[in-house]
DNA sequence: GTCTATACCCGGATAGAC
DNA sequence: GTCTATCCGGGTATAGAC
């Protein structure tokens, strides 16, 4: 009877705030956005959903603060690597990352598919998404070439393209089965450009 | 008023059918499964929705069937392709037969994210499916290798893994994309393996 | 910040007529 | 083979109290 709702129940503004978006997070990534509903996430997290919607004006907001939420915490990570090793070594190093984070390598994966179609809340999200990463690591490989760690036969959007596509595709892989590796494919792939 | 229901509105059995899987093939490739009702597809294809649901028992019916059409509309060009063509050239030809076919490929990037979830009705297909073509496309490296066409440090189950990796990531990009070249980004990287 | 109640719309599937 | 009518469940979002 002390859990009945009350002022009590009251958690600090960020925190609930982050716990939405640890939950949202697994579930859009089960089911993606259409799988879920507000009810649904919001009983996961032990609020109605009034509630729930409280703290992001719709659906759609909610869908995109889980999107950006994984970038932010990712961004350091991807940040340190590009500036430390090289483009190979870096996304190696991206790949070994993911296989930590099966939650948002499984959101990434459904809602990048889910949003293809234009009128999608996260088609745009994904759009500008993949010109960016594209550029950041082509512009890598340009680095590399320069510092002849890499042949300049390689075209480097060409290679950007291929590999962002090849750790897309794993990713599914991958998630339909937890034991097939990764990395090893990944790497098997990224050896044969070495100078 | 000539055009009122009626008798006359009949279309003989299969004739239906196959113009409900087209329609189907389209709408699920844009929204997904659950994106899409059976009233939209009713409605575009010019019919009621029990009218529909009279072809296929239920609409997880009606998304199974659609992926099994589009494999069996394809299966003709890929066996002569690998029967006929080294795996580097049939995987090539592949892409290209792709790029041919926007509809069949935004249903299969779409569906096959959206069916990661274990109780999604089409999560058996992909699972089953994604075992089968690897083991396809790896058979058809271990030939090329006796045949002198591909080296033998390629281990072939990488090399399967791999590719359909890259083709499934390249087809997502060039979707949202369709100015982009998937077939080139393929070439560049399936030419580092050649012998 | 969280609740209950509710307005309002849409989905899949079935019954039964033609 | 196709229709209309209908059942029933579930979805998002808002109103207003505490």
């Amino acid at each position: 009877m002390s859990d009945a709702p009350s002022v009590r129940n009251r958690r600090p503004p960020g925190e609930r705030r982050e716990q939405i978006l640890a939950v949202a997070t697994e579930m859009f990534g089960n089911a993606g956005f259409r799988g879920v509903s507000l009810a649904d996430i919001a009983a996961r997290v032990g609020i109605s959903q009034p509630g729930l919607i409280h703290h992001f004006r719709s659906k759609e907001d909610l869908l995109i603060a889980t999107l950006e939420r994984r970038d932010a915490e990712s961004s350091g990570h991807i940040e340190e690597a590009f500036r430390d090793s090289s483009a190979i070594d870096a996304l190696l190093s991206l790949c070994r990352y993911n296989m930590a984070n099966p939650d948002s390598v499984r959101l990434y994966s459904v809602e990048s598919a889910e949003s293809l179609e234009p009128g999608h809340p996260a088609h745009e999200f994904f759009r500008s998404r993949y010109s960016r990463v594209r550029e950041t690591v082509a512009g890598r490989v340009r680095r590399d070439q320069e510092l002849g760690l890499l042949p300049f036969d390689i075209v480097p959007f060409e290679f950007a393209a291929g590999v962002i596509a090849l750790m897309d595709g794993l990713q599914v892989q991958w998630l339909l089965d937890p034991s097939f590796d990764m990395s090893s494919v990944l790497s098997a792939y990224l050896e044969r450009f070495r100078k």
